[in-house]
DNA sequence: TATTAGCACTCTATATTGGAGAGTGCTAAT
DNA sequence: ATTAGCACTCTCCAATATAGAGTGCTAATA
């Protein structure tokens, strides 16, 4: 952090450089490009100075300069100014909502693609979490013999399924009371303050729905748990345009690392906490074992509970400025469509 | 069609070898590994006479034989067996079934990947198409003011939504009425039919129900078009393995294919129509412009009226025998599960 | 003291060359 | 009809040469 002002745009000046064309970025190429008003010679010496610090690197004696990952995160602290023309992104956001999927399984997919496209990345998604407390509605519906099929609605209009087995066959009708029961009482409390307030009534009466209670808790934490952990990957192939991958290796371990969720999602999650876009640069993540890539990450909501992230993968070569206003753009934008989309509780 | 006995002999073990080699295969090769009980000039003459017509081609003056489309084809018809061990696939489906997603989606997806860790290849699963008459319960849920989110769910077990808009705010309990009302009609005809009966009745008394009908029929057949549109890739990354995708213009080209779903499902469905497995050799293939690929495609159906695709891309020189039988098995693997949980109108 | 010019040096990328090896196609003999 | 033999072709690989880009160092300069 102590370099003085033209070790700063010198450092910028060859990170700009190399970002745009992907070579390395030589003396006499800088002094012609920029102006420094010093020759190659005093550059070539800066350069070697900023070398030393860590900022930047050779791929081999007789080469141009190159960033590591320690240049990138000055770069990014430092030197780049996203401006914060939120003016700007309100205004877009105000004429084109681009994403119209009504389902939100949908919309997540369209929103991926869209990131992909605009940052020329592969654009990541992670479904947003939900808290027990939102359900909206609960519907049981029959189907064969002793399969029920639950239907939970959340309040901000997802669906989610899940089928169960229960021990005696049950008429429809039944059902459809229980149901039209959860419905009120949920709007007052949790469904486990319903299975506790049910399991004290046991004694006395609704013997029968005390199984179906169980399995109905089961079944939402299933389907929670299975919600959570959706990864929405687009545009996975917009990566393979940068040169950066045209080892066939290094694209086979992406696609590879691409198709375990899992770990994406584990990466990805990690970054909710915090408001605000985050960079993470080549080596400096943890659990995606992926040299020479970097993730811009930020978060959307819906209304205010509902909390999601999403992000870019990309080569660490990548136009920073720009993929950080995509993110952010399209965290705003799809926080703005959940909002409006699935406000919750205006009217109940 | 006019081989002779010892030129098919030939054909084959050059395609066998090379499927299983990867390397143009050569006279004194075939010599070596087989026995023809004649030499290798003979050998060279008959290669060059199965070149003429067309089974075989060099790649260039100086190397052994690889077959063309048109041998590969010959192979698949008429040379290799495919062991109508259907017993042994009888067994296989008793004892390990392997997949569990007790989602639509999530099986299918399980089973993509099923497709892809067999066979080595990419595994592609087109989603069943829904006849409109298989409504089992149809549900209405109202978000806030005129929102309203209609739920069907299918007598397989298929729960799909959608949001609409309507003019006047409904009550929840109107609703609830409603969707009892179609429930009970669903039974006995298509929802065209009842949207008609309801035009009919439109002078006498529920107006307010008409638009909520039409949104409903609207509904349905939106969704309906979205769930026949999901194509499910698995395991992409499995057909980097293989050599012929070293090339990096190959690879970037057939991953912007499969993100091309719709094209892949229209290829996909053109061979809906027939029973049993079929074969797609290279070049055979209209929709699907991706040089050296071949698919392996079969029906699957659940009960009798539900009926989709699924089958497996991979490079031209694919272990044809065994990708067939793991097609084969994945067919009748899905079809047996989703018969099984989703069994149609047992006990109605 | 900071900057500059100049030059030797290093390393890459690209083209060229020259076998070695594999395989064919043809011819003449069987 | 089959085979042995041989000349020919083509690829693959390694070795070599060459041009170009860029550095690092030294000595001169302001």
């Amino acid at each position: 952090m102590d370099l003085d002002d033209r070790n700063k745009k010198v450092l910028q000046a060859v990170i700009d450089s190399y970002i745009a064309s992907g070579s390395p970025i030589g003396s006499t190429v800088l002094v012609k490009r920029f102006d420094f008003g010093v020759s190659s010679a005093t550059l070539r010496n800066i350069m070697a100075d900023l070398e030393e610090m860590g900022y930047l690197t050779h791929p081999h004696t007789s080469a141009g300069r190159i960033p590591t990952d320690l240049g990138y995160r000055y770069y990014i602290d430092s030197l780049i100014s996203v401006e914060n023309d939120s003016e700007d992104i309100e205004e877009h956001l105000q004429q084109a909502p681009q994403l119209q999927g009504d389902d939100l399984q949908e919309l997540m997919e369209e929103a991926s693609r869209f990131l992909a496209t605009l940052s020329h990345c592969a654009g990541v998604i992670v479904a947003p979490s939900e808290s027990e407390a939102t359900y909206r509605h609960i519907e049981f519906v029959r189907l064969r013999g002793r399969q029920v099929l639950i239907i939970f609605v959340t309040s901000n209009g997802i669906v989610q399924n899940k089928l169960i087995d229960i021990d005696e066959s049950i008429r429809q009708q039944d059902l459809n009371g229980f149901s039209a029961y959860l419905d009120e009482e949920i709007e007052h409390r949790s469904l486990a303050e319903i299975r506790q307030q049910l399991i004290e009534k046991i004694k006395e009466e609704k013997l029968v729905f005390m199984q179906l209670m169980d399995e109905t808790y089961r079944a939402s934490q299933d389907v929670q748990e299975r919600e959570n952990e959706k990864v929405y990957i687009g545009g996975a192939s917009q990566m393979l345009e940068s040169p950066e991958f045209a080892n066939v290796e290094k694209m086979r371990a992406l696609f590879k690392a691409f198709e375990d969720k899992y770990k994406l999602l584990k990466l990805l999650d990690r970054s909710v906490s915090a408001q605000g876009i985050k960079v993470f640069i080549g080596s400096e993540n943890p659990y995606f074992e992926m040299q020479g890539c970097s993730m811009v990450v930020g978060n959307y909501n819906a209304g205010s509970n509902v909390v999601g992230t999403l992000g870019v993968i990309g080569p660490t070569r990548m136009q920073y400025k720009q993929v950080i206003h995509v993110v952010d753009y399209t965290a705003k934008l799809l926080s703005k469509l959940l909002g409006e989309r699935f406000q919750r509780g205006l009217d109940r």
